[in-house]
DNA sequence: TAGATTGTTAATCGATTAACAATC
DNA sequence: TAGATTGTTAATCGATTAACAATC
């Protein structure tokens, strides 16, 4: 815990939005924003933006308003893109072939060096060059390759015991796709994509939607 | 709006996990929980747990505390999964086409019952017995076939304007995994699946873990 | 300078936690 | 009945919004 806990949760989920959108107003070559017109494109009030903003220093000039590269170069420190991070894939069944093939993540700094499986007919096949290899090698490939984050996509019953894998292999950082809560000591983050209950919050909304 | 917004968006997005943990204890045959127990596996305190439930009703019991069955059930019925869905993916790239193949959605009662794309070399090409067809035909299978929930796949250049042609056929929910925040009437429910968002709270934890 | 907009403090609102009477 | 645990009200905590002085 220690310091980090200072940022709210609230505030942390919303700095990547902070980054698309100000991404985008970069590539319509706008190069200044007020909190106020961010406000109204982005859907958090003008106070809100000002107060997330303060929360790591004051980007912005009074009567001006915020520079728009500036602000986006920020941001993305904060968030950790100044460097690139080496991931591995765990678990090649669709999602993670599909996690390997999907270029969004390269474009913000992500390399996947390789996927992980205990299928022996996947070993060695290549997805965008990205090979496939035996899970019993992982902890080696982990420590060899100076890994950072680890993609978790294997299913529910095996995920906590190729999690323990993992952060033997000395991983510190999990993106768990896994639908279960992993264990882990606090130096290890994890962040979930619970797909499932992403699609149970829609179906909620949806059948509520009238009532 | 109306009166679904009784409930607040914390406690909906808790729901789906008490449906998972609750599924769990039923599958290891218990058949009674405290709200303490259940706060002990689950991670949120015994009062919230308390107040979250009885917000639809009071399922407990005093001195007992809940029927596992019973209470999964109920949950499951306040998040609509009394029926089957019938669903279509629209944009069968990797991401579409490793949905479709995602067989922990039917377990829950979710039918894929078709993906559209815009490519004609991927016309015909079947998934699980699932046709990937023409987009061109998305808003006439809409109707035609009574489809309730559109999982939108495509880039997020695209991505309005298909959700466009999908509310055009009658569509009410999307589940988008498309980086864009969709514009949609407020009789459209949408809920993101938002990955590269996902992704830098990974790596902001990360690099803040020890500051 | 005057106008605009930030940074920041104070007020409000909402969500979580604590407490306990009701009751099985 | 006595013990346990809920349902629910009250207290606390934290996050959002409003307001405005500072200043570019």
């Amino acid at each position: 815990m220690s310091e980090k806990s200072k940022i709210s949760m609230a505030v942390i989920r919303r700095l990547p939005k902070y980054h698309r959108y100000l991404k985008e107003l970069l590539d319509r070559d706008i190069n200044r924003i007020s909190s106020k017109e961010l406000s109204d494109i982005i859907g958090f009030t003008a106070s809100q933006i000002r107060q997330d903003l303060n929360n790591f220093g004051g980007f912005g000039q009074q009567g001006y308003g915020y520079n728009v590269e500036e602000l986006f170069y920020e941001i993305g420190k904060i968030l950790g893109l100044h460097k690139t991070y080496k991931t591995i894939i765990v678990g090649a069944g669709n999602l993670g072939q599909a996690l390997a093939n999907y270029t969004n993540f390269d474009k913000v700094g992500f390399q996947v060096k390789a996927l992980f499986d205990i299928n022996p007919k996947l070993f060695g096949i290549k997805i965008r060059d990205i090979e496939i290899k035996d899970m019993d090698y992982v902890e080696e490939f982990i420590k060899t390759n100076n890994i950072d984050i680890a993609i978790l996509c294997t299913n529910k019953e095996s995920a906590q015991e190729v999690a323990n894998k993992l952060i033997a292999g000395g991983i510190k950082a999990i993106w768990n796709f896994a639908p279960t809560d992993l264990k882990v000591s606090n130096d290890v983050t994890v962040e979930n994509v619970h797909l499932v209950e992403s699609l149970l919050t829609l179906t909620y909304l949806y059948k509520s939607r009238d009532e």
